[in-house]
DNA sequence: CTTTAACCCTGGAGGC
DNA sequence: TGCCTCCAGGGTTAAA
């Protein structure tokens, strides 16, 4: 799925086409995504304006004055912006239609979910699935003195730590392969024996490897599409690890190696990265 | 408390 | 132009 930078891009041009505009209506094709669609969801939203559009981790959260839409993008999800009237694609799920514009929510594996969170259960960073996130990473907070905090006493491996979420959010599997890179840290260091000096160059890692992509539509994804639907080719372009299994390392030519963390692959240098 | 692995689902790639 | 296996951006949930 989209990763952070992907997310961010995707809140920008949402942004853009559905703040300070009436929500003429919200039209759901295909309700079963990771959980179904509240099926009175359409008409609570249909004719209210939508105030903002934010983003916490990899949830979008569009703000009505009743309440907050949540939706997130899953493995394979993408928010755009279509000409009214465009022809339904296979895979479109939900459309909200504004006067001037269409947003459409497109999710082949249907991980993706769009839920409500009404104003009157309190504030939606309340909400079930944002109270438990880590802090964003680029908020001052989160610095080293807070990663090691977030690691102490986790056996599990450094990559799987960054990747949970609940320390700092927005290292998906791709970026948490990268900034590990990046840091020159084995992904399979405990989390626990992080030091330090090591923590406050992840830190530093994880920031510019999210900016860097942030810089270039954030378009990690082979078939990524952005809010107005253009296609980004940062991940093929500039990756240092991911996918390149067996492929000399960019720094010191060693062959890239591929491994299985918690189920997930993760690229490292074995030569470049230490435990 | 932490950790693990099953699971939700479609489609593309590659072997045969 | 088929069938099969493996793999893919995430993260919740139940079980250990």
């Amino acid at each position: 799925m989209p990763e952070l930078p992907e997310v961010e891009t995707t809140r920008r041009g949402i942004d853009a086409v559905a703040t300070g505009h009436v929500l003429e209506r919200m039209v759901v094709h295909e309700s079963r995504m990771r959980w179904p669609i509240p099926k009175d969801l359409p008409d609570l939203v249909g004719g209210q304006v939508v105030r903002a559009c934010k983003r916490r981790g990899k949830y979008l959260l569009i703000e009505f004055d009743q309440g907050t839409q949540l939706i997130h993008l899953g493995m394979s999800g993408s928010l755009r912006s279509v000409q009214n009237g465009e022809l339904l694609r296979k895979h479109d799920h939900v459309e909200w239609h504004f006067s001037h514009a269409t947003l459409r929510l497109h999710d082949p594996r249907r991980f993706g979910s769009v839920l409500w969170h009404s104003k009157s259960d309190g504030p939606v960073e309340q909400h079930p699935l944002l109270k438990k996130l880590g802090v964003e990473p680029f908020d001052s907070i989160f610095d080293a003195d807070w990663l090691k905090k977030g690691l102490a006493g986790r056996q599990v491996s450094i990559k799987q730590a960054l990747l949970a979420g609940d320390i700092v959010v927005g290292a998906g599997n791709i970026y948490a392969s990268e900034s590990l890179f990046r840091a020159r840290i084995h992904p399979k260091t405990q989390a626990a024996r992080v030091s330090l000096i090591r923590c406050a160059r992840l830190v530093e890692a994880l920031r510019n490897t999210l900016s860097d992509a942030l810089d270039s539509g954030g378009s990690t994804l082979r078939d990524y599409v952005n809010a107005t639907g253009e296609a980004g080719a940062y991940f093929t372009l500039h990756a240092a690890v991911y996918e390149r299994a067996g492929e000399p390392c960019r720094v010191c030519a060693t062959p890239i190696k591929r491994i299985v963390q918690g189920q997930r692959a993760t690229y490292f240098c074995p030569s470049c990265q230490k435990i």
